[in-house]
DNA sequence: GCAAAAGTGTTCCAGATACACCCATGT
DNA sequence: ACATGGGTGTATCTGGAACACTTTTGC
């Protein structure tokens, strides 16, 4: 038992896990096992450990439900509605992650639970507040594509420019001219191309680009 | 005593309290009356009650240091590194607050600490990890200017373009031609004349402009 | 009349937008 | 040869930046 002279609220991190599938913009979301909220869906999450950092409780969550490590990972707002938690005080830390398409490998459920991506259109209903989490992850992103180059944590190594305008246009939500966004996102210069092709299909084939700092995103006017 | 199967860590907020006075940007300390970093400077914080929401202690914080309510204050960031403060595992929600240069009245220090506003050039040595949050908030408040109509929270109810553009080239330390600031700032349609005019010195009267949604902020352009 | 801040318009440039045709490939 | 997606250039528009003189007042 841990005793405390004031009451301590919990505290734990939530983590809204993106990627693009199938030409849509998902995330993951786990089934409930235990109460409150049993079989509802929610964001994956849990308690920061007491020698854990914030941000490395974010990780470990988005290890074990996801097997990766080293993505894309930002602190998004802390929730802490006195009620949002039926059984005590919990204020919980909520980041968001951005997961390249092709590194999506999900673990064998850890502890029985249910796993999947959902598309953003077609979210179940979901525990505690997690919808108002997820609302305010989405639209963080959306605003930082205006801002910054947070969209390339979306590519796997490799990608054509065809491949990041249709990252740009699922999350956008708009169609955009394929020579502008080409002359836009090469002025950036924050992608380069790897010297490759990609041969596929019944077309030309494609130059293969790389982003020149991965990891980094940056600010751009 | 509180007992819990689980460690919980502590749970305070802190807020930095940005004004605009004798021309710079100043922000309110409070001095340390106990132990740890006795005698240190640190932002005005305190533990979040059990049955309160953060920004509601936030506000509570807020009030308690400036006598203030009603202004604008917005979520930073949640700090939580595991050793951050000596005596036990304490997050901290940090908040910032812009308060019109015209509402400042210091409390009476409510427990026998010194308060003052200091210039951000001046800041002394910080408690904790106040610095830190300190620069972030510092970071997102001239960010804010470019694409929001934050900078008008520091304004009273009635002021000048010229005031205005006071508040914007103290921020972004940086002076604007006259002709094009008043262009844009009316552009935004974000601000009204009230009709009035301030006759002050040997020279031609100001007229006066109010903001039309006051206490919200716009994102812009 | 003079000092001091308020008020006001035009030109220029850069970045964004709109828009259509040829290229390389697989079948 | 044809269907498919990849690749490229120019004209136009628009918002931001640069820039100087007149107005109103108090002394």
């Amino acid at each position: 038992m841990y005793q405390y002279e004031h009451p301590h609220p919990a505290l734990t991190t939530d983590v809204v896990i993106f990627t693009i599938r199938d030409k849509q913009l998902k995330l993951l979301l786990i089934m409930r096992a235990g109460e409150p909220y049993k079989g509802k869906w929610a964001l994956p999450g849990g308690f920061v450990q007491q020698d854990e950092d914030l941000e490395a409780g974010a990780r470990r969550e988005l290890a074990e439900e996801t097997g990766i490590a080293g993505v894309y990972l930002e602190q998004l707002y802390t929730f802490g509605a006195v009620d949002r938690d039926p059984r005590e005080r919990v204020i919980t830390v909520a980041y968001y992650a951005l997961i390249p398409s092709d590194k999506i490998v999900l673990q064998a459920a850890t502890d029985a639970e249910a796993v999947g991506w959902f598309s953003l259109d077609e979210l179940p209903e979901l525990a505690f507040d997690h919808q108002g989490i997820v609302d305010m992850a989405h639209e963080r992103l959306v605003a930082k594509l205006d801002y910054s180059t947070i969209a390339f944590q979306f590519m796997p190594e490799e990608f054509t420019l065809s491949e990041l305008q249709d990252v740009y246009e699922i999350i956008l939500r708009e169609e955009m001219d394929r020579r502008n966004f080409r002359k836009w996102v090469l002025a950036l210069e924050q992608i380069e191309e790897t010297g490759e092709e990609r041969r596929e299909g019944a077309h030309r084939p494609a130059k293969l680009y790389r982003v020149i700092h991965p990891g980094k995103v940056e600010i751009i006017k």
